[in-house]
DNA sequence: ATGTGACTTAGAGTCCGTT
DNA sequence: TAACGGACTCTAAGTCACA
């Protein structure tokens, strides 16, 4: 992907998000991916802030991580 | 796109609440798509549900009508 | 168990014209 | 002004191999 300027904060949030809850849940990439319908590899870009998801794509990821979608995208630590 | 089955009720609700916002700032599809970087065609597939947007298109839809994400994605009446 | 690079294909997003 | 159509371009998203 490669968005360099527009919105790297963001994507970079959310990225530790995926990642932050994922562990708390105590659970693996593979095994979330499992549970999204999503690709291992792409939950590994995502959390690296490599990836721009489409919106079904964040509701997903809310729904499998059973977080909501607003802490999902929260920027936390500024 | 047509994924008719999975989060055609969030999508729908996307759409329905930036045409929501949008009017309620007194603006047209074109104005809006200046605002955020986007094509006016694309504003209406978005405002009818036949798209589904990537995370940093609903930031720029957020920005371009002054609104939290919250409020762009919260599915109301019901 | 995670990251990376190369590749493929479905769909996001643009642009044209017409209703 | 907005909806719709088709034809595009680029990237989201899936798959595989290997580190």
């Amino acid at each position: 992907m490669e968005n360099k300027t527009s919105y790297e904060k963001e994507l970079k949030a959310l990225g530790y998000n995926i990642r932050f809850f994922r562990e708390q849940a105590g659970i693996s990439q593979e095994t979330l991916s499992f549970r999204a319908g999503l690709h291992r590899n792409y939950i590994s870009s995502l959390e690296l802030a490599q990836k721009n998801p489409t919106y079904t794509t964040l509701l997903k990821l809310s729904k499998a991580l059973n977080v909501s979608l607003i802490e999902l995208v929260t920027i936390r630590g500024e």
